[in-house]
DNA sequence: TTTTCTTACGTAAACGCTTACGTATAGTTT
DNA sequence: AAACTATACGTAAGCGTTTACGTAAGAAAA
């Protein structure tokens, strides 16, 4: 049988209420004492049971942390920032891979209640009824990451989807850009899709160009798409100039059609992505991308998930960050 | 106060024991009685807390896994295949990012232990005395992924790397080219190093090229190391054909410098790299580069660790996957 | 009819802690 | 000297489960 604090105390010659107290580190043991238990413990290479503590407790010092593709960029760089903070304050963090599959959610949401976890972050996906009543349910601190619900009392943590499409439109007709193309989430996709794309058309708009839904190509975000999307942009020859990828991921698809065809980066055509991480320092050339402060998130996450704080909705500033990919018009 | 089973029997007017049974699908009691109770656990909402099972049956469903670096594609992509594989069998995976830190690493391990995780992944790097005799002590299954200790009676799941790097470079010089650079980790890193400077070396060897450690730069697997590593390589005026990165990141790296000089790759130079994330797809043009099932290694860890099959060590096969970034010297 | 099984439960101990409360001793006040 | 206080503990309840064991009632076997 494993060790227990009963073990420490026998052997100690106290009782368990005694080494409770110096593990503890509260009052009411003379330093005599203290030493001898530190003594036996180490002898007995004894170690506190979290779980039972945190039976009598209910702490487990635990969160869960939902989001919808570990292996992107975006969620690693938060995983980072989450993880960082976590482990700074006593916690650790459960990693629940959705893979934007609604069961699977639903039983990672199960688990997560019956673990007792102390927090939940959500990140990057729509918000249904289904997980949103369960969630609030659990009563205990959520905080939606890259996303939001203002029907739920939940704490969220963004970056202005629409304005930050906005000043990268902005930004790219500034460089004197006016065919610009955009590669996109769905119009459906309430979250990263739709919005990007208003920010698109008003910066369009108000630049006086007239909004052709030509300049449109839809992908999913991930690589792939962004090669297949670029390749129905070229092929309908519309003498774009620019194209502003709404992920990095996409961006350097589009990138790779685009060296394969032979166009010259950004001479022949600029490219403006989103996310800013790593992904868009590692292209070439090196992308000129939308900048939003992804590890803070993560961090700052995890202090709202701490703090308590509810219903707090953090709106992080965004900016772009000016790379190799973009190419002044005249 | 929480709903426990206790407010699920009173309720139901049967007895926890009945309520513990009907749960855990254990027999002993009445269809009449299942649905009764099913009926009032659904109306209370009642959950079952892992925490309080955990304590009497001592299971916790949970693994930990330690990797120095969350961000890169590597660790994105193992943990994918872990948390798979993990969740189909219902533990659930805590993360801890020990960035290489010895002590960080250590609180982790302490951490985990008080959590009574099940089983420890360790991943990618050394394994020192005190981490082993830290997990040997724990007596939980133990799987070292990416590394290896023969002195601890741990499971482990890797490459060969020596061999690795050997196919590699094999690869280049059927494809014709003699003076191959190499841009690698540090000699003294004994897991990711030296191996695959040793499989370069006997490949070079063996076609009966003289070794000449100025073909050998040395960066840290990371982006940067690799623009860096391959600007030395260039200034010393070797002549290369070819060069083979030890990680995909580096061989993108290399990639960036070799654009920015306008080198043509792979016309003027060619590049293999290692591991066969999906840096290695997306970059441009496309990274021919050792292939290992990185996804793969976790679902197979995860296996490992819950058939409790400890000290088997598997070295899983290794291949060259082509893409466009080697060319053919005539 | 008596004995034996089976079914359908309930009781209580145990898991490893924390903590409220009690108590004995020694020291300090009055 | 009596009363009080502080210190250094110990006792035991409780956290929410699982599970070994006991039991009562009915069915089946003798």
């Amino acid at each position: 049988m494993a060790i227990n604090i009963q073990s420490v105390a026998d052997k100690a010659g106290v009782s368990i209420a005694t080494v409770s107290r110096i593990i503890n580190n509260l009052p009411g043991y003379s330093e005599e004492t203290r030493i001898r238990v530190e003594k036996t413990i180490a002898e007995l290479g004894y170690t506190p049971n979290a779980i039972a503590r945190g039976l009598v407790n209910s702490r487990t010092n635990t969160i869960g942390v939902l989001l919808p593709c570990v292996t992107s960029r975006f969620s690693s760089e938060l995983l980072r920032g989450i993880e960082k903070e976590a482990h700074e304050r006593g916690y650790s963090v459960i990693i629940c891979n959705t893979d934007r599959n609604g069961e699977r959610t639903m039983e990672y949401l199960k688990t997560l209640r019956e673990k007792r976890v102390e927090g939940i972050m959500f990140v990057s996906e729509w918000m249904t009824d289904e997980y949103g009543d369960f969630l609030k349910n659990m009563d205990i601190p959520v905080v939606l990451i890259a996303t939001r619900k203002e029907s739920y009392p939940f704490s969220s943590i963004k970056v202005d989807d629409q304005a930050a499409a906005y000043s990268a439109t902005r930004y790219l007709l500034d460089k004197g850009h006016r065919r610009i193309g955009l590669i996109t989430g769905s119009p459906e996709d309430r979250i990263a899709g739709l919005p990007r794309i208003e920010g698109y058309r008003q910066a369009i708009r108000e630049a006086g160009i007239e909004l052709d839904d030509n300049f449109l190509a839809y992908g999913d975000f991930h690589f792939h798409s962004g090669v297949e999307a670029m390749a129905t942009l070229a092929q309908r020859k519309l003498g774009l100039t620019a194209v502003f990828a709404t992920s990095d991921e996409m961006a350097l698809g589009a990138m790779t059609y685009l060296h394969r065809q032979g166009v010259r980066l950004p001479e022949e055509l600029s490219l403006v992505g989103y996310d800013d991480t790593l992904d868009a320092v590692m292209a070439y050339p090196a992308l000129t991308t939308v900048h939003q402060g992804i590890e803070e998130m993560g961090e700052i996450a995890m202090q709202m998930i701490e703090g308590k704080r509810t219903a707090e909705n953090i709106v992080l500033p965004h900016s772009i960050t000016e790379r190799d990919s973009v190419a002044t018009r005249v």
